[in-house]
DNA sequence: ACCGGAGCCTGTTAGC
DNA sequence: TGCTAACAGGCTCCGG
């Protein structure tokens, strides 16, 4: 499931073969993949328009282009790449961008979960998203803001993409058994110190996503179909009935929030007092 | 305002 | 062995 690290790594390797590009067509085959607008509607604007820059944001992918911006979520199965058009469609091949050039930009989504924006203002999709958690607006204090006053459990809010954006269930998990803490740990009883660590937590395992280029868990694959190497690297997710790489606890699987939640029960206690 | 749960989808897996 | 039912997952919408 595309997280910020695998949104991060397509968006690197789309940036060369995509900037600089013209958008001569689009064939829908999942029409429900257009979000907001008529999927004609989308066809005919989007004509013509130059591709002025790949970039993201949580986990969405913006595509500036000459008059609007296009923002793609990859939601579950997501993937996209940039091929010749004599390459044979895929069975999951949705949405196609003819380029100018001669190749294609093509959008597979097995489970038909992903979006395709076409939007004046990135905003009215953007704009509810909390803070880059790799840019300095994204700072110890204020995550401590963001978990001093909920009575809630830890693992739904790393989720909350309004607290902050691009963490999903791989890296929540990672993040929290890197900070030590219980995915059921409610927010308001974490201590400085504590927040500190979780803080420093999100950063490194999101840090070492990208720089495995993402997590080959279920579906995700880089846009060049070879495997990230993040999923050689996780400590706890999926990893149910393993033992803890740290001291040998067995990894267990709970629900929290109605997510599947996989933690270390020797390493990460419930302290909730 | 905030939280929990259903719904969207399809392929895989568990259970009869 | 072959079928059905449950499950996974991010996000939006709805109701309490």
């Amino acid at each position: 499931m595309p997280e910020l690290p695998e949104v991060e790594t397509t968006v690197r390797a789309l940036r060369e073969p995509l900037v600089g590009r013209v958008i001569t067509a689009v064939h829908t085959y999942w029409p429900g993949h257009i979000a907001k607008i008529d999927p004609a509607e989308f066809q005919t604007r989007i004509k013509g328009q130059e591709i002025t820059a790949v970039n993201r944001r949580g986990k969405y992918l913006l595509f500036p282009l000459s008059h609007d911006t296009m923002i793609i979520h990859l939601r579950m199965s997501g993937h996209l790449a940039v091929v010749e058009p004599a390459l044979p469609l895929h069975k999951h091949d949705r949405t196609i961008f003819q380029l100018a050039d001669g190749q294609e930009l093509r959008f597979r989504d097995q489970r038909k979960f992903g979006k395709v924006y076409l939007v004046q203002d990135p905003a009215s999709v953007l704009g509810k998203l909390g803070p880059e958690p790799l840019t300095s607006a994204f700072t110890a204090d204020l995550l401590h803001t963001c978990l001093q006053n909920r009575h809630r459990a830890l693992k739904p809010l790393l989720l909350d993409q309004t607290l902050i954006a691009g963490i999903g269930n791989i890296y929540a998990d990672e993040a929290l058994f890197n900070a030590k803490l219980h995915p059921m740990r409610l927010a308001n009883t974490l201590t400085d110190t504590e927040t500190q660590t979780l803080h420093t937590s999100i950063q490194k395992v999101l840090k070492l996503g990208i720089q495995r280029e993402g997590a080959s868990i279920d579906l995700y694959t880089k846009p060049d179909g070879t495997r990230g190497d993040m999923q050689n690297a996780v400590a706890v997710f999926r990893r149910t009935g393993e033992p803890c790489y740290d001291c040998g606890a067995l990894i267990e699987r709970i629900k929290v929030g109605g997510r599947s939640t996989h933690y270390c029960p020797r390493c990460q206690p419930l302290k909730n007092r």
